[in-house]
DNA sequence: TTCTTTCATTGACAGCAGAAAAGAACAACC
DNA sequence: GGTTGTTCTTTTCTGCTGTCAATGAAAGAA
């Protein structure tokens, strides 16, 4: 209906072309093997449509008729599940931060098949962009072993990051100053690029492919060097007007807190991310402690003190999430992170300040924890790789 | 394309029929009069879906060919601008409080042609509904007068309601328990009826006629008796997973601070709603002060601890929007309600407050005042009656 | 007067999705 | 074993919506 934002390259055999296509498609992406039946129920699309809409997809291979092995119900026509051909297509995710890149290639479901990961010694683009596109091209050589061509590419960059434009307006942690790294890197490697904000990457992988999956109102928070949110509100990320958004890091939660690099005193983020953490737990045992690991090993020796500076950070983690839970109500709170290590320590602190901090029937907002392997940021990008290429409406 | 949600009573006449019809509508009703070519311009539509919307909008009369008498570019035909004719429908919205009904008469563009309001002496359902089918009537003898027929009824209720269905969960302060009020009084009066949360109802008046109009990231404060804030994200709405969003009342700022009747300490509400002022200047004064205009005065003579009070409040409200900024990145903040009377005594603290924690970009918000005469609550209502009844899918 | 420019309308056309009916594949029942 | 019932899936037809391209309309400019 609109013409394409960028034209170069074109994205040639766009497996989508019409809506009810692209709705059929996610949705069986994000809810595994399903009928055509149940496609039409979930869809709200008629029988006819989704018999329409599938099989130009298994034409292409995108989709195919597979084995659900699942209860039945023993009664009329068995019916056909079909799903997604996971291998049909590769898209290279990557997350760079300031001192090291990380790669993945992730097949259409998102399951990641190859990881890697590079340490930067600068952090210019000048120093930056090289590495990327010969990791790319490291991972294209591998993608020929599958026999599977790569589709797409996602970079994931924290910061102000314009998707549409595909440009790095500022990322502090890189120093990077609107970088226009989707031209830049479409040039490079010939790939269709989709740039986006890291947390915003994660929290689209969650939605996809997460613990997000099927929720219109969900927030992704995620606790390590700095304290992120990711929010999906009427099934969308949510951006922001001037690109910040989920900024609960800078919440503040005390007035008499400690100070925060941002200038204003007790933000979550000077409470409760790696480096305030380990400052509190120098000040209290008066060891060098310099590593998230250190602390952490200290705390479940039984420290007292160190115990006690995780449950402070965790009290703040909860009142950042309450404020979150009462400013949009959301059906679910996915924790995740680094920081996530920890979390035995801040469970506690967490829960009881919800608790404390939720208003009536947003209290009943889920609560859960997940796993983040070092690798998710990068399945992060890939997943905004996927959804390019989907030619999803739903950004 | 859907089914109507409920088949009672018959939507006649409803003036948009496609999805096209429908966005010209809304257009048409918040960006004043436009010509077909500005209307095709701003909705994304050819020249020609605009003629084949407008047309049988015109032909019942919705939308007039009127003088724009705006600055013509001189070049070319000369256009001919198009408006909604804001006398052809009239509706009727109500606020209902714990002590009053203010229910308003408003024509298409939501103007408000007649007010009235009666005081309640009891707050229970049997006692409530008949003051407002009586008012109901009331006002449907006003619009006779008129000439025109009422096409809809907007009620908004402080609390936890179900737009949707029509149905008041829970609201605290009318002490109502899932109450199917649209039903109720869809029956009562036979007219269409909308029910929507006060504050969210205001967020609509604004969202289509007011200060919100065109922006699709916008949060409107209510700052009085209590502090609320509606929400507006990519284009819709906020209303929360469980039916509570912008709660920002209850926003802790200062785990030291007042006790909340929530249960927690140093909620926003609890340090700058009208009873914490009073509270607070009582304390500060010794004085037997009772309402936010004696507490006002006493601030206007320029007693110091008043004013301090005042200034504390300001801050209190510039920490809560400093989160909502952080959180989503709204483009503007709208404050509003019976408390902005005292906002050349916030106006410092919010000020000063919301640049210390607005982060990065999210400064450059724009953040405006809008008084709120008491209409405005109802006028609200009666702009979610509107919204029913275009058939907007904003919803 | 004729050209240019912009606005507006018309009719043909293509695409998408829904309705209805038919077909397909099984279980249960007599 | 045939019939019936149930559910899944496809086919055909139809309607609707919005785009395209061409045309007309109304002014100022050359």
């Amino acid at each position: 209906m609109f013409p394409a934002m960028r034209s170069t390259p074109p994205r040639e055999a766009a497996p989508a072309t019409t809506p009810a296509a692209s709705l059929v498609f996610t949705t069986l992406l994000s809810h595994g093997p399903l009928t055509r039946a149940e496609i039409g129920r979930r869809t709200m699309l008629s029988a006819a449509a989704v018999t329409k809409a599938v099989r130009p997809l298994m034409e292409v291979g995108y989709l195919v008729e597979g084995a659900d092995d699942g209860a039945r119900p023993a009664l009329g026509r068995p019916a056909n599940p079909v799903r997604v051909d996971a291998g049909r297509a590769l898209f290279i995710g990557i997350k760079v931060t300031g001192d090291e890149i990380i790669a993945v290639l992730a097949d259409l479901c998102c399951r990641i098949r190859v990881a890697r990961h590079v340490r930067l010694t600068a952090r210019g683009p000048q120093a930056v962009l090289p590495r990327i596109t010969a990791l790319v091209q490291e991972l294209l050589t591998e993608a020929d072993g599958f026999g599977v061509r790569v589709r797409g590419l996602g970079i994931a960059v924290s910061g102000d990051v314009d998707r549409t434009r595909g440009v790095v307006r500022y990322s502090p942690f890189l120093e990077w100053r609107d970088i226009a790294l989707a031209e830049i890197v479409e040039t490079a490697t010939g790939l269709p690029v989709t740039v986006d904000n890291d947390v915003r990457a994660l929290t689209v992988a969650e939605q996809w492919f997460g613990a997000g999956v099927g929720l219109s109102h969900f927030a992704l928070v995620t606790v390590g060097a700095g304290i992120g949110c990711g929010l999906v509100v009427h099934g969308r990320v949510v951006s922001g007007a001037h690109g910040v958004a989920g900024e609960i890091g800078h919440l503040s939660i005390d007035p008499l807190g400690p100070p925060c690099h941002c200038g204003n005193n007790g933000c979550v983020e000077a409470i409760a991310a790696d480096p305030a953490i380990l400052r509190e737990v120098r000040k209290a045992t008066g060891k060098p402690v310099h590593t998230a690991a250190e602390a952490l090993a200290l705390a479940h020796e039984g420290d007292p003190g160190v115990r006690d500076v995780y449950a402070r950070a965790g009290e703040a983690i909860g009142r950042a999430i309450g404020s979150v839970v009462n400013v949009l109500g959301p059906e679910r709170v996915i924790i995740s992170g680094e920081g996530l290590a920890a979390y035995d320590l801040f469970a506690e602190g967490i829960r009881d300040a919800l608790a404390a901090s939720a208003f009536g029937a947003a209290a009943q907002c889920d609560v859960m924890t997940r796993p983040l392997p070092f690798e998710e940021w990068a399945r992060g990008a890939a997943a905004t790789a996927i959804q390019s290429f989907i030619g999803s409406d739903t950004y």
